[in-house]
DNA sequence: CTGAAAGCGCTTACAG
DNA sequence: CTGAAAGCGCTTACAG
């Protein structure tokens, strides 16, 4: 019972109990090797016995461990961003870290500079989520001596990234889903995108399978991340009937997109296939249900985690990887094209 | 330019440089009415040139001011929590504070014990999102005085409840949705409800309009909220021909439901009538577009930051209600059943 | 292996 | 209205 109210207990509480010094009980909570054995347990068994608990603000005072994370990110109502929040927070709390969270909304150089500002304060660890522009702009705008890693959209330029950087494989997803929609006879597949970045690796395997099937490469279009904008460009698409087959940078614009297509009386996938992208959890529930590239986003979120770890002294064990593998998952609303001839289509 | 990797600025630099005492500084900065206006205006010139920021591991060691606020949460991915957590960020970073969050699975005591220790830990301000069973249960183990406030999901069971707690009307939005159904000339309404508990306004306000109208009350079903255990629950439901209008206790269980009809054969709005609870942003590109009860959870975030604020010290201008109401929209996913004759919708 | 000392940056009484 | 003092709880050299 830690009781209400009560003063809390500290390490001199912990000391005074155990018959050591506070020296001590500090070497012990923080893991120091030069404690004899029996000191040691005789200490852990006070500090259960009490309830103590380290005040972290007094840690961070004196220089030492912080163990908190601080996190920015933009769109956390998107499912790709929340579900990578979930896999941080698991695992920054697995190991008694804290979770600050910081939105971010706009590349504003004031903004992004007060969050820059914001993520060094407490000189704890950071991750920025850097999935969309804003998130970009502020890894951008991070001093180089700040301990943060990153979720990127794309590989990183240098071979060695100037911090730990975790990604999906995005480029191979979209290419393998671009090549199948041509395996299954379109003559192209349009690209309906998320807002555009170089080397965004949606377009770049999108194109990418295009150019080897020696299939032309239409323009694509992009400006949202949303249903909304997916409906909008979409009303646009639905009028240009050569448009048989449509890649969409997630899955929210791809519903969108088909709700403006079953408007307009084209039939999906009878008239127009649509793929997604993200495979969130109601997409297997869209009519017809959706052919989507699977991202483990959870997954990516705690690799980030185990990948920023050693930059705070904290390590996990085992090596991790730096980027996982996204995953063409096939349902209904892709089809062979209304009289075209399909070659075979790679279902694998 | 703060630099890079320099010492940070304390307040013993401003006060070094604005020529008084660093006592000045720390009244300066926490707004103490006795410090001559002069003096005040050239300290704040001189923390303004020199970019200082007050150190908040200092602050909260000395038991001033955190600035900071602890959100405890479950399921972050679901659009209401997800929302609702944006709201609570803008408003808390609005006045400088702090953000953590953490997530809270189950209702297993150890966890729920866990979950309260480490809302007390910094001794912030502390929200509770008890929208869910997880946070229901950490509110009710929240020691009385710890400074929280707590987004519920169903009208306080005292007049004054022990702390300020915020809520939408549910109840009003739930009634509005099924008596809007019995207008259009259904028999009654069945619902698919989200997971139980005493109180819950959704289910209460359903039962209230069957009951006002002298329809049979069918047996809710309830279990989880996804689309997957709409999609579960809904096959059930398919079966039974007799069922034309369903009450969802949210957008995403509506959608798995009527997925589950559309597959069964059964025409939705032209056999089977669907009503969601939420409106997320893509309940109005389902295909039929759905018909829904609409819930403003960034403003309830904000509401709740607003109603927390008194409790540590800080009052945002302006009185600030408890709740908030839910706004039936009608679309495409509601229709007279098939052969029933509409007594004129209360369509408004 | 363990104890005594210093100090992180700040705020709040306490004097003047 | 402003300055000098004490101390929040902790960790890291420094002795022994």
């Amino acid at each position: 019972m830690t009781g209400r109210g009560e003063r809390p207990v500290t390490i001199y509480d912990v000391a005074r109990a155990a018959g050591v010094s506070y020296q001590t009980v500090s070497r012990v909570i923080n893991g120091s090797q030069e404690v004899k054995k029996s000191t040691r347990d005789a200490v852990l068994d006070t500090i259960a016995g009490l309830g103590f608990r380290p005040n972290r603000a007094a840690r961070a005072l004196r220089g030492g461990p912080l163990r908190s994370v601080s996190v920015l990110t933009s769109n956390t109502t998107l499912y790709g961003f929340a579900t990578v929040l979930e896999g941080i927070e698991e695992a920054t709390r697995d190991v008694g870290f804290r979770m600050a969270v910081r939105l971010i909304e706009s590349v504003d150089p004031a903004e992004v500079r007060d969050a820059v500002e914001w993520a060094r304060e407490p000189a704890g660890a950071v991750i920025v989520i850097a999935m969309a522009h804003p998130g970009m702009a502020v890894l951008d705008a991070m001093p180089p001596e700040v301990p943060a890693a990153a979720i990127i959209p794309f590989l990183p330029r240098d071979k060695v990234p100037v911090r730990p950087s975790v990604w999906i494989d995005e480029y191979a997803g979209a290419k393998e889903a671009t090549a199948y929609l041509l395996a299954l006879g379109h003559k192209t597949v349009h690209h309906l995108s998320i807002p555009a970045w170089t080397g965004n690796q949606r377009m770049l395997g999108w194109r990418s399978a295009l150019e080897d099937a020696g299939a032309p490469v239409p323009t694509p279009r992009y400006g949202g991340w949303s249903a909304d904008w997916g409906y909008d460009a979409g009303r646009k698409l639905a009028r240009d009937t050569k448009v048989t087959a449509v890649l969409c940078g997630n899955d929210d614009i791809a519903l969108g997109l088909m709700h403006a297509m079953l408007e307009a009386g084209r039939a999906v996938p009878g008239e127009v296939s649509i793929v997604g992208f993200d495979d969130t959890p109601l997409a297997r529930y869209y009519t017809p249900a959706l052919t989507t590239v699977r991202q483990d986003f959870k997954a990516l979120g705690k690799l980030c985690v185990a990948n920023l770890f050693p930059l705070v002294g904290q390590s996990l064990p085992g090596e991790d990887p730096e980027h996982l593998d996204a995953k063409l998952v096939i349902r209904g609303s892709t089809a062979p094209p209304r009289g075209g001839s399909a070659s075979r289509p790679a279902r694998k």
